[in-house]
DNA sequence: TTTT
DNA sequence: TTTT
């Protein structure tokens, strides 16, 4: 299709540490769980009320990956740009179930580290060795998916039953 | 918690014409699915690839839920701006499912008709008769500057000779 | 015209408190100075740049400018969502001037302060009373990470039985 | 500065055709005119208002700028995604004159026509050749800043005297 | 200068 | 003028 964009942009804390997987091809993933909220005042009953919303948001970009790795932990808060994604998996019992995730990968992607202690920055690069000529910041170096034709996702893996 | 931010923003194609339910509260809610595809050429095999991902837009606004059931249908192109949000629900079996979905409700969500043959545009409206001062188009009321005459500079003010 | 959009988004710091002007009608102006910044290495010479981008940020909204006023200062990092304006004014010698601004002001804005020392969100409710079924209100509320335990979907939800 | 997000997103039309400007170094900038406008009905006089807002749009991406040579004209509807950035430069008298510009260069600039009558899509992408295993779209391949060290827009150049 |  |  011509002409479409999907775009996520988060900003929250992260729930728990990074989760990384190394990949046979010495590529690496990351995930992250990602919680924003909301606060408002109940219309009818005048009560403060909070929504948390959590994120899966799964890193390929080699660059962005690396930063995750190294600068956030339980608690960081981040800015996150990537793209939607929903996945089709089976659980044991060979029921189908999607799981919807953001996705950092290529050059439409950035994260940003918001707590002052480390940098991050950068982009998404670019696959195969690109040099960015802007940008760059802790992330920089090229990024590439991991492994080209593996699900995002191998069953049996972390999230194996539940979605998230 | 403070300080997080939780936007989607999707240009796309809607696959069908939209799903308007009737609240019995006299309101509306709309329902889309929107695809946005990519295109890319494998850099294996050098064949060119499509993927195609939809999403699942619900509209609580009041008056862009109106705009949406008048103007758009099936193949209709549109900005969407919006919420993630996932729900928990459960199947005939009783197991658990979950579905995550683009919500388009309050002040931070935002739809835009780019067909050509219907405008849109205008805001987040909210439902419930809900007050904005500013926003207009289909969903929105009135809009003033705070005061209605007076330059958003004053000459002679704060910056008079630089413009920043 | 139907179907444009018009958006900003920025995260920076303030390079000087806020500047508040009181106008007559009893509302609140409030102008930021905020900067961006990007580092990269140089193709060519291989040293380390970085370039500051300055914004000049105008908030109508009256929630907002309120938050603005109390909440940030020199040095803060915000989250800041707006459109762009350029407006043309005359210099003392009457030559005519050109500045393009970041303007917060409806439906369509919003701003998150970031330094985990005050509390910010909520959106671009404006003038006069608005009222705002959701998204939080001119300053938000307390600030609290969510609760890492708590579960992300109660059972039992709006929509109880088809998740599409 | 570790941290910061300069990010534009504008629906709009083209004013006037892309204004392509060919570099020494066989590199290309094309510069954009694009309007963005919005409606709405005045609260006091309850007449129906419309303000246009036009933005100055640069291109150094080399994919983005030949599908804009190739594909944009007069009227076109576009997507863009790109940087603020202000400019200084001297009118004849020497004056100072600043101009601010959105900026679509490398990896965090999007482009997409929004017509119906070709395909864009792709973004930023690498400087040198970097290949990109997915976005791709028309404007695929490569981008890179034509020349390192030449300023946006030469003095004496296209916009003289003007800052758009 | 666009578009509706 | 910020920040790292």
């Amino acid at each position: 299709m011509a002409g479409s964009v999907n775009k996520v942009i988060l900003v929250g804390n992260l729930g728990a540490d990074p989760e990384v997987r190394n990949l046979p091809s010495g590529g690496k993933v990351v995930n992250l769980s990602i919680a924003t909220s909301e606060n408002w005042k109940d219309k009818n009953t005048g009560e403060r009320r909070e929504k948390t919303e959590w994120h899966r948001v799964v890193i390929f970009s080699e660059g962005l990956a690396r930063v995750a790795e190294s600068y956030l932990k339980k608690g960081s808060k981040v800015y996150i740009e990537g793209q939607l994604q929903t996945r089709k998996w089976q659980d044991q019992s060979g029921a189908d179930k999607y799981s919807t995730e953001i996705v950092l990968q290529g050059f439409n992607s950035n994260m940003t580290l918001l707590d002052g202690r480390g940098d991050s920055g950068g982009g998404g690069g670019d696959d195969g060795g690109g040099f960015r000529g802007t940008g760059g910041g802790a992330g920089g170096g090229g990024a590439r998916r991991p492994q080209a034709n593996a699900p995002a996702f191998e069953p049996g893996g972390m999230d194996d039953d539940i979605p998230f």
